[in-house]
RNA sequence: GGCCUGGUAGUUCAGCUGGUUAGAACGCUAGCCUGUCACGCUAGAGGUCGUGGGUUCGAUCCCCAUCCAGGUCGCCA
């Protein structure tokens, strides 16, 4: 039975007690994270937000009503409880606890609240699926080890504000409920009750409203928006999910952005986790990261770097890597240094052939070794090649006894991503990742149109508001794919941060962006014409960015999980498995909106 | 939408290419215990083997379908 408080208030948090407190009556509340029965003595470890703090119940020391009570304690009671602190003597000491050299000797006890027996039991790291642990969200959110997570996401939060407001941004809402863009994500749709059959859609980001902000002459805005994208969940990817969005006036150059971005991020790791980053953090090309390392969010933690054989191999008789070449892609290695040295291999030749069938899943053909041994090499496309095109590819390679050369052939798109792909999963099995490092650089010089099979034309890499370089403007009639973006990604430990880019303030320009992408006026009307009009009534050179709170945080807690960084996440499906949302609804509610359902798949 | 993995006590798992009473640990219940902190000891309860169908004398095990969960590719301007 539940009792109440009366007159009992609480003195201390239970980890925050201090030694001057000794000798003191106090009173703690909590759950119960653990009993232990020994007879006349009852040890409860009594847990709150700030952690554990021992309470004891002396038969000799307490009410025979109040001992009966606290046999009576089981797991995740509420409990408040009012004693003395003591200092803990000799071997009743606990090192490993923070507040293992003191416990309260109870005097008092309410049980405020008697728990159900859990399905599993409150701890870190429960032994529970996912699954079970997110229908009952609420005490996996118990834990320390979530508590601490989503404490640390508040403070992040904390920083981030008193940042912008220190350096004169204005923090500004934009609304929910909006007008759908049918370019980008799916949205997640809203109907409208007092317009049958029209629907508003979920903001993707706050893009459009925060430009219009700067066509209003806010300057300098942030906000941490939530933003909502109907598509498929990853392990770092979540349906709804929240930016820190900022964007300010008057700025044309890439570098004043980044430039606060880099502020808020040293601000953030320094303040939270103790990281500093270098004062320059570094810069690299789009084109380069690609070269080296495969992906537009490079993990430079670690080497295995990406290396072009196009032109050793472009006369060499093969019909797979010349009928890749002659088409416009290339051939290109991952030196898996030392992977197959002997005795002790980091990867088996099943292993090895095994990733065969890993670069597969990003469209390769298949993936072509040379393993360097003693007794010469071995291979599957060794006998294809001659003796002088093979030593020239160990010696660009710089090839090693124990080494495998990974070879694919194709468009370079899919060379990139395979032995992008390839060069992460080799490290993971190689254990080449120092856990404890924090690798950051921004990716800059974006391209701004990529030719999109599905649609036959091109497409914004960004979006069609981003700025293109003024020294390329020339070659968006004649090479618009080597056009680069004034756009740029911050990318820590191989996951991308943030971006954002220069927009573009220029209606000449702007204009000569919608005829390279094929819009027509009506389009451009019928899609953002509300847009387009505002930005002809005077709008100033602006440019933004956005982070990933959401990723922040697990870059800053070292998880590979979103669910761990967000108090009620959802599973694979977008389905929250507490609440079983989505549901249907009432059919009044339909009615409502003039809405009925005709198929379910 | 495609591919891969999993589903057996409250929980996490084991269960021998098919056989008589489906096990372990933790949790739970009861009893004993004054220095525990993964307390200990004793006893006990607890199972539609995800669901439906099939093969078989017989299915937790093999086959098909389906549902649920995880990962991943597509997708995410």
């Amino acid at each position: 039975m539940s009792e109440f408080l009366g007159q009992m208030k609480r003195t201390n948090y239970c980890t925050e007690v201090s030694e001057e407190q000794i000798g003191q009556e106090i009173v703690v509340m909590g759950w119960t994270a653990k009993t232990r029965n020994l007879g006349s003595l009852i040890f409860i470890d009594l847990r709150d937000r700030t952690g554990i703090l021992q309470i004891k119940f002396d038969e000799n020391l307490v009410d025979k009503e109040t001992f009966a009570k606290a046999e009576s304690v089981r797991n995740e009671d509420v409990l408040a409880v009012r004693g003395v602190l003591r200092a803990r003597e000799g071997a009743a000491k606990n090192p490993r606890m923070k507040t293992g050299m003191v416990e309260v000797v109870a005097k008092e006890l309410k049980i405020l609240a008697d728990a159900d027996i859990p399905p599993f039991v409150v701890e870190n790291n429960p032994n529970a699926s996912e699954a079970l642990r997110l229908k009952y969200r609420y005490l996996e959110l118990r834990t320390p080890a979530l508590q601490e997570k989503i404490m640390l996401r508040s403070k992040v939060c904390s920083i981030i504000r008193n940042f912008f407001a220190d350096n004169g941004f204005l923090e500004i809402e934009t609304p929910f409920l909006g007008r759908s863009t049918p370019e980008g994500a799916r949205d997640y749709l809203v109907p409208s009750r007092v317009h049958p059959g029209e629907f508003y859609a979920l903001p993707q980001s706050p893009q459009l409203y925060k430009q219009l902000l700067m066509v209003s002459g806010f300057d300098k805005y942030y906000q941490i928006a939530r933003c909502f994208r109907d598509e498929d969940l990853r392990a770092n990817r979540q349906p709804e999910f929240t930016q820190i969005d900022m964007e300010m006036s008057f700025v044309d150059d890439e570098e004043d952005v980044m430039n606060v971005a880099e502020r808020l991020i040293r601000k953030v790791f320094k303040e939270t986790i103790g990281v500093e980053f270098e004062q320059n953090i570094r810069r690299m090309t789009y084109k380069e990261a690609m070269t080296r390392f495969g992906s537009d969010k490079p993990d430079t933690r670690f080497g295995l770097e990406i290396q072009d054989i196009s032109d050793l191999v472009k006369d060499c008789g093969f019909g797979v890597f010349t009928g890749a070449i002659a088409a416009g892609g290339s051939v290109r290695l991952v030196n898996a240094k030392g992977f197959s040295r002997q005795p002790n291999p980091i990867l088996s030749r099943k292993e090895i052939d095994a990733l065969g069938e890993f670069v597969k899943t990003y469209k390769a053909k298949g993936l072509a070794t040379i393993t360097v041994k003693e007794e010469g090499v071995q291979s599957s496309v060794a006998k294809f090649l001659s003796e002088d095109t093979l030593n020239a590819i160990l010696k660009r390679a710089n090839a090693e006894v124990g080494d495998t050369l990974m070879i694919v052939a194709d468009k370079n798109e899919t060379v990139f991503a395979s032995l992008g792909a390839l060069r992460l999963k080799l490290a993971e099995k190689a254990h080449l990742i120092d856990e404890n490092k924090y690798d950051i650089l921004w990716i800059t010089e974006f391209p701004q149109f990529e030719y999109s099979e599905e649609e036959g034309r091109l497409v914004a890499v960004h979006h069609p508001f981003t700025m293109p370089k003024v020294e390329d403007l020339p070659l968006i009639d004649t090479d618009p794919l080597a056009v680069r973006a004034k756009a740029y990604d911050l990318v820590i430990n191989g996951q991308e941060a943030g971006g954002g880019s220069i927009r573009i303030h220029s209606k000449e320009v702007q204009n000569k962006m919608f005829e390279t992408l094929g819009f027509t006026d009506e389009k451009i009307q019928k899609m953002f014409g509300w847009f387009v009009t505002a930005l002809n009534y005077g709008t100033p050179p602006h440019g933004g960015l956005a982070f990933g709170l959401d990723r922040l945080i697990m870059l800053l807690s070292k998880t590979d999980n979103i669910k761990d960084v967000i108090a009620f996440p959802k599973v694979q499906n977008a389905s929250d498995l507490m609440t079983e949302a989505p549901s249907e609804v009432e059919d009044k509610q339909l009615r409502d909106l003039s809405i009925g359902i005709t198929a379910k798949n």
